[in-house]
DNA sequence: ACAAAAGTGTTGTGTTTACACCCATGT
DNA sequence: ACATGGGTGTAAACACAACACTTTTGT
């Protein structure tokens, strides 16, 4: 359970935005609390951090516990601490945004949750606690990381076509982009590399499959790039 | 004093990266430790959150007592949460940098620091818990920041000059910057105004004097602009 | 044959970089 | 007269945006 109602003063907790792809849609796990306060309603997931744990491994914690994933993206977005964003008592929050692909999770209830369910991230609208801010905030930085930093092709499957990649930023971005002006920019960074298969069993011309050049990809991490497309 | 050292078990505090440009170097705000651990070393200054306090308002206090400044710019860098960050107990500490014109302010000491000092930026390698990393995390950020948004205002006198703006540019990002691409650059965001002013006394051909076009710099401040100079 | 998505180049426009000399003042 | 920093323009390289048709497959 999240939280003991009594004897409470001062807890720090993380919240975990999810992000997959679906369907070209950006999609948010949401679970539904099993406990007080919002008891039943969809939140982000999310829990205490215990006495002896390093603060990164908590939303590491809640991550496993509800995908089984492990290495997964994950980035520290921000810390809310207004005094009165938790009904119950005085609750300081690091949000934190992980990228998952979403075919191969299959998410389960977890001791804090009795659902899980994947969301359209820009359909929602409501959320308890201060959950929808920090959700807006976690996708601002999504949208900026893409933009600046190879990532996000934790989303997709190991070999993937162009236009899936075009899809993501796409649906991350949630706005069109030109098509040859996209795959020109992208083929010149030089991380991706041709695996010489094709897709199959498509009703129109197989594309070319793709996967991530590892070593230039980590470069670029380090010393981002300039992707205004 | 900073902390009760016995007894408590797990804390939140907030620790402030203050910018500020003096002698064309980019400097931070220094205090010397009135209280354990590291009673007498130069730190980051810092306090604990007040149970009744909204978290953004600890680092505006802490800078309130310092400098006397209440209208500053303050921003929230990260937060460190390694289970042994603090020796005496669980301390979560949340990172903001601000800037402030350095030489409108008289740093004073304050009650968790017995002398308070300016320091280059890029000449610390050592700093007590993890605030050397702090400090590190603060400066890319503030970095960043620059080449995006129109910040760094704060850290010049009301009236400047170009080459004032340059300075802060080449002390923040520390390194050169030509001269005429960045004047040409700068005056096209149209975020100075011509004060129709002159230097005096200086000896060699006075500068034109400038100050910030405010509608303009919020309209940037809050879409963003490239400078990547 | 048709539908569906894959794939492909060029041109105009704007942005970035590199670079060297004269100007106005104080001493 | 000299030292000091202020101020200015151009050309070449590069990046970006806009845009339409052909190819390959399955049905």
């Amino acid at each position: 359970m999240p939280f003991k109602n009594t004897f409470f003063k001062s807890a720090f907790s993380v919240d975990n935005v999810i992000f997959g792809l679906d369907d070209s849609k950006l999609k948010v796990l949401l679970i539904r609390r099993k406990g007080e306060p919002f008891k039943g309603e969809w939140a982000l997931p999310g829990d205490l951090v215990h006495p002896k744990e390093n603060l990164r491994d908590a939303p590491k914690r809640v991550l496993k516990e509800l995908t089984g994933l492990v290495d997964v993206y994950l980035e520290q977005v921000h810390t809310f601490g207004k005094v009165d964003r938790h009904p119950v008592g005085r609750v300081v929050t690091v949000a934190y945004y992980s990228l998952v692909n979403i075919h191969k999770v299959k998410p389960r209830a977890a001791s804090f949750a009795s659902e899980v369910e994947w969301f359209p991230v820009f359909d929602l609208d409501s959320l308890p606690f201060d959950h929808l801010e920090i959700l807006h905030k976690c996708t601002s930085r999504l949208q900026k990381s893409v933009r600046t930093m190879p990532i996000g092709f934790e989303l997709l499957p190991e070999k993937f076509t162009l236009s899936d990649v075009q899809d993501l930023y796409e649906a991350v971005l949630n706005k069109k982009l030109d098509k040859r002006n996209f795959r020109k920019k992208f083929l010149s960074m030089g991380i991706l590399v041709d695996v010489k298969e094709y897709q199959t069993g498509v009703a129109h011309r197989p594309a070319k499959l793709f996967r991530f050049e590892t070593e230039t990809y980590d470069e670029f991490k380090a010393k981002g790039f300039n992707f205004e497309i």
